[in-house]
Order: C-alpha cells, then sequence, then structure tokens
RNA sequence: GGCCCAGUAGCUCAGUUGGAUAGAGCACUUGCCUCCGAAGCAAGGGGUCGCAGGUUCGAAUCCUGCCUGGGUCACCA
C-alpha cells in the first residue's frame, strides 16, 4: 500500500524537478503521522524541494498534487497543511483490499524473500559451561533466537550456531574447583575460610586444622560444584581421591553443566543447528596456520616470552597476546581461527551476539555485532554484580519457574537490545506477571478463537480466503485496524534488517491494543449480528488480526493460545 | 584519563536515516461483568525529552562543549 504509493509520488516528484538542473531529486518521507487528522500518509517532498525550485514550499505542495492526480485511484483526498506537508487519504475500498491481502496469503503474510536464500550464520549464547546460565545469557538467547527466526522470515538461509569454550584456563579452573570440592568431601580437605572467598583480594591460608586448602583462588564458588562433586562421590567412592590433576573432575563437570545448559535452552525453545567445539580448533594445526599466516604479514612478534598480534596494525589501541608465555593460547587465538573457520564455511553474514566485549580487529564487513549490554540486578535498592564464579547470579531457570517461557521471552526482548536491562530482583516478587504485555498480546489472539468458537455455537462459518466482501467495514476503528494490520510487512522487514526484535513486540502491543478495545465495545460494533454481510466481513477482520497476532507471537518464540 | 553505551512521565522503557500537539506499560484515582472471554474496557492526573550553545522552514533526533550513570581499557573470556 505505502509502497505504491511511494512510487507514484517520486513519479511526480521527478515531473516536478524536471528542467531544474542536474541531479537526482532529493529524498522525501512519507510517513503515517501521529494524528488521523494528518491524513493516511504525509509527505515532506514539498519541504525537502524548496531549495532546489526556489519557490515557497506550499506552492509547490499544490503542484505536487495537481500533478499526482488519484495516483491510479489510489489517493482520494490530498491537502496542504503546516508549512507544507501533503497530506493524503486514500480511499475506503483500498484499506478494506487490504483484508483479502492478508486472509489470502495466510501465514505467509509479512513473509518475504528478500533474503533470497543467501546463508546467515547466527551464532550467540555462546556460554562456557562453567555454570548455569544467568539473565544475562538467557537475554542473549532470546536475542539471538529472534533474530534468527526474523531472518529465516525474510528469506535468509539461517544457521545457529553456538561456540563454546571447553579448553584452557577457564575449564581447567573449573575441574580444580570439583576436585577440591570432592576432597573436602571425604575430609581430605579444608575449605577456604569464608571471609576470605567473599573477599576478592583476600589471600588464603595453605591448610586450615591441619587440612591442605585445595579450593582454588579463582575458583567457581556456586552450590552446583558441590552436587557435581557428590555425584562423583556417589558413583566412585574416594576412588578419585589420589588424582594428581583434575582434568577427570573438570570433563564430568563440563558434562554435567552442558546437559543443564541444554535443558534450560530447550525450556526456553532456543535451538541450534551447530554446536562449535573450541578445542576442534586446537586439532589439525589451525591454531598454529593462523599464525603462521599472521606472521607472514608481519603482524606477529614475540616479546617477553609471550606471542603477540600487532592489533595497532589495524589501528586500534594496543597489541594483544595470543599466545602466552606459558604456551597457552589466549581466547583470541581460537577465536580468530573460528573466524576464518566461519569463511571457510562459506557463511556471507554473520550477526554476531556477543556482549559488548569489543571486535577483536577484524575487519570484514561481513562480521557484524549486535551488542548487549548486561542485565544489571537490583536488590534493596543496590546493583548486585553477576558473577558466574562468585556465585552471585540470577539463572535462567529461576526466572523461568516463576514466569514461564512466554513472559520470559516477551521480558527479554521488550528492550533493544544495546540498552541495559535493568532487572529488579524485589520487584520481581512483587510483580503481578499477569499484567505483563506478552498476555495482553495472547489474549488478542485468544479472543479472535473465542469469537469462532461463538460463531461455531450460532452456526456461524468463518469465510474463506477469496471470499470476503470486506465493504461492509465502514466504522473508523475498523478502518485504521485494517491500515494497522497493513503496517506488519513494513515492520518485520526493518527489524530484520536492524537486527531488533524489540520493534515486533512493539508493534503486537499496538495491534491488541486496538483489537481489544474492539471486541469489548460490543454495543457499537458485535462481530456476530443479525447482518449476514456484517458478520462474515467482522469475522474475516478477525482472521486477520489472527494472522498478524500469530506471526509475531513466532517470530518472538511465543506461544498463540487459542485459550486462556 | 582514552574509547563505547546510555540519560524521555513517580518506575521500566518505545520513539533517534530531522517533521505537525512527544507515546506505551506499570503504579495511582474513578467508573464498567444478565452483553462475541474483565489476563479486559472507558475516563483522569502526570514532561525544562540531562544542561548550554549551534545547524534550518522545522531538533528528543544532527554538530560542539559540559554534567551524571554504566561498561571497558589483562599473558581472564
Amino acid at each position: 500500500m505505502k509502497e505504491d504509493l511511494l512510487e507514484q509520488l517520486r513519479a511526480a516528484v521527478h515531473r516536478l524537478v524536471e528542467g531544474s538542473g542536474e541531479g537526482d531529486p532529493p529524498a522525501f518521507a512519507l510517513d503515517v503521522p501521529r494524528s488521523a487528522d494528518h491524513g493516511d500518509f504525509a509527505c515532506n517532498a514539498a519541504m525537502v524541494l524548496t531549495k532546489r525550485l526556489r519557490r515557497p514550499p506550499r506552492e509547490i505542495a499544490q503542484q505536487l498534487i495537481d500533478t499526482l492526480g488519484d495516483a491510479g485511484g489510489l489517493v482520494e483526498r490530498a491537502e496542504i497543511a503546516g508549512p507544507g506537508f501533503v497530506n493524503l487519504w486514500l480511499s475506503k475500498s483500498r484499506w478494506q483490499g487490504v483484508l483479502d491481502e492478508i486472509l489470502t496469503a495466510g501465514e505467509a503474510y509479512g513473509r518475504s524473500d528478500a533474503g533470497a536464500r543467501r546463508s546467515v550464520q547466527v551464532e550467540f549464547v555462546s556460554a562456557n559451561p562453567t555454570g548455569p546460565l544467568t539473565l544475562g545469557h538467557g537475554r542473549q538467547a532470546v536475542l539471538g533466537d529472534s533474530i534468527a527466526r526474523l531472518l529465516d522470515h525474510q528469506g535468509f538461509a539461517v544457521t545457529r550456531e553456538y561456540y563454546f569454550n571447553n579448553g584452557g584456563r577457564q575449564m581447567r579452573v573449573l575441574g580444580e574447583s570439583v576436585q577440591a570440592r570432592y576432597l573436602e568431601q571425604l575430609g581430605r580437605a579444608a575449605p577456604p575460610p569464608a571471609e576470605a572467598l567473599a573477599d576478592a583480594e583476600a589471600s588464603w591460608p595453605e591448610e586450615v586444622d591441619g587440612l591442605p586448602v585445595r579450593f582454588p583462588r579463582d575458583g567457581y564458588q556456586g552450590g552446583y560444584i558441590s552436587e557435581i562433586a557428590e555425584g562423583i562421590r556417589a558413583e566412585h567412592g574416594d576412588g578419585w581421591a589420589d588424582d594428581a590433576d583434575g582434568s577427570r573432575f573438570g570433563k564430568v563437570a563440563e558434562e554435567t553443566i552442558f546437559a543443564e545448559i541444554r535443558v534450560t535452552l530447550d525450556a526456553l525453545q532456543v535451538t541450534f543447528d551447530e554446536y562449535y567445539n573450541e578445542k576442534s580448533l586446537y586439532e589439525g594445526g589451525k591454531l598454529e596456520a593462523v599464525v603462521a599466516d599472521l606472521r607472514e604479514r608481519d603482524l606477529v612478534y614475540e616479546a617477553d616470552g609471550a606471542t603477540w598480534l600487532r592489533s595497532t596494525a589495524f589501528g586500534l589501541d594496543r597489541d594483544r597476546v595470543l599466545i602466552r608465555s606459558n604456551g597457552e593460547p589466549t581466547y583470541l587465538l581460537p577465536d580468530l581461527a573460528y573466524h576464518r573457520e566461519k569463511f571457510r564455511r562459506g557463511f556471507e553474514q554473520f550477526p554476531y551476539v556477543k556482549h559488548a566485549a569489543g571486535a577483536l580487529g577484524c575487519p570484514e564487513d561481513a562480521i557484524e555485532l549486535v551488542m548487549n549490554q548486561f542485565v544489571t540486578l537490583t536488590s534493596n535498592g543496590e546493583q548486585v554484580k553477576q558473577s558466574t564464579r562468585r556465585a552471585t547470579y540470577v539463572t535462567v531457570d529461576d526466572l523461568m519457574a516463576d514466569v514461564g517461557r512466554d513472559v520470559f521471552r516477551f521480558f527479554m526482548v521488550q528492550r533493544k537490545a544495546e540498552g541495559h536491562l535493568d532487572f529488579d530482583l524485589d520487584l520481581a516478587k512483587d510483580v503481578d506477571w499477569k499484567k505483563n504485555p506478552a498476555y495482553y498480546v495472547q489474549y488478542a489472539h485468544a479472543r479472535t478463537h473465542g469469537i469462532e468458537r461463538k460463531a461455531a455455537e450460532n452456526g456461524v462459518a468463518m469465510p474463506a480466503p477469496g471470499g470476503v466482501d470486506a465493504s461492509p467495514l465502514q466504522l473508523p476503528e475498523e478502518i485504521e485496524l485494517l491500515q494497522k494490520l497493513s503496517q506488519f510487512p513494513g515492520v518485520v522487514a526493518r527489524a530484520a534488517e536492524t537486527r531488533e526484535p524489540h520493534h515486533v513486540a512493539y508493534y503486537l502491543r499496538d495491534v491488541a491494543g486496538q483489537w481489544n478495545p474492539y471486541i469489548q465495545d460490543g454495543t457499537r460494533h458485535r462481530v456476530l449480528s443479525d447482518d449476514p454481510a456484517l458478520s462474515n466481513a467482522r469475522l474475516g477482520l478477525a482472521l486477520a488480526v489472527r494472522i498478524v497476532l500469530a506471526a509475531g507471537l513466532d517470530l518472538l518464540g511465543l506461544s498463540a493460545p487459542e485459550r486462556m
């Protein structure tokens, strides 16, 4: 609808500027005005053209209107307003036509082949298996999944990938943490003093009450570590007590934790096509190859026993360590190898959902970072730092147990990604989740089914696509509803392009915000009436609303219930 | 201190490729269930869009400076 009009306007503008000199006509906007008094659409072309045409905007506006005419039957009325806006009204029948367009397209309404099946990889969550998923991970999970759904909806061939790190220092510390708890449980080691644990700077005694303190300085303090140790004890008794290193413990811990992460993701209805293991990069000489290639380009040098990446050559602030002096690579090296592998696997674009950790100097435009800030927690009016290691966090499982998947997802996707998401723990307990916008939208959807059930009781069938005469839809609120529904394809396209699913969430709230009052005010416009033609048209409207709401909810990963 | 993000109603946030009178939810006040679903509807109060300049027909939106909050500046990831 809007595109058709825009095309007509472009043509009209083109005719106006003909012979006025060189260059393309300047860009102008066609917007849906806030106030209905300003038309179905408003165009600022006349004001934008003043400089070029050297005439007052209102004069140009009049000329534009004359040139545009009825724009091939689209425009019913045009007015000049304010400093030179051209306000345009489309005929009612145009808007009524939206109804059948939606019903005919059905589930496909709003879909697009803009992506042309190009392959896109969305990599997200990518939490290392060192503990349960926290709210921060949950936000990434929901955000990344919705972006993947949007891109798929817009015709891209999407691969969802979880890249995880189970090699290196982090996992070693994890294993040592479990081992220490295991030995503590067997009475062969002593836990570190509580006050030392609480203080990040404190030093630890070698032993307590004659027992060695085995828990590592930067160990993981969560209760789940002890549970894993108990599991090992239940299975192996004290058979692992004399292990010199923690690698066996680390393996068990990794497997246990990863299994739990997958259960959580499952509950969120977030799925992945691939779990890419950092360890696989250590094999087959991939890391060495990266270093060698970089060295060839003089981007690598040795200093202080470590191997450095000359990242200042890319204009970054400082150089980074690729391989530590103890021979262990930093995360950066496998990460570089990982991205190179991505290209080798043929992906063309990578919206790369990660924390705002900063790009690693990869110059390819194809790597996109969707940054999202941490979820901050407040309790008693104070900020609580989330830390897996120090076991100060709220898990996805905790919150989902309280509110369920749909509310969780809506809550997480409702705010744009780069903003902070502040989560008040105390408020969360008091909050009435039934007043959540997620329910509001789902309720609007369920009501379309309620009406269908009522119609069935009355022996009235739902209209079939292609067979709906929408002309009985004459009320302003009915036309406005159709206008709103007609915006869905544009909203989805923009959300996919900008990787901003929150636009969909707000749009759905708007649609529900028009539909719920419409249904409620049954005195003015009952869907089911004595007038068969009117009933049929309004049932068609209910179906159209249902199609759009269901499609939108699905893009956000929410269910579209038939009753609540 | 450098860089990044943010500052919009009491609270949480939309709106930012420049458009007309700045929006929503929550909270608060007042009404509404013999009526297609009250997880709802109607009405109401609530604002120096952090501050100050600048750009122009027009600025919450763009530019400059400043203030405030957060993040980040490791041989952690």
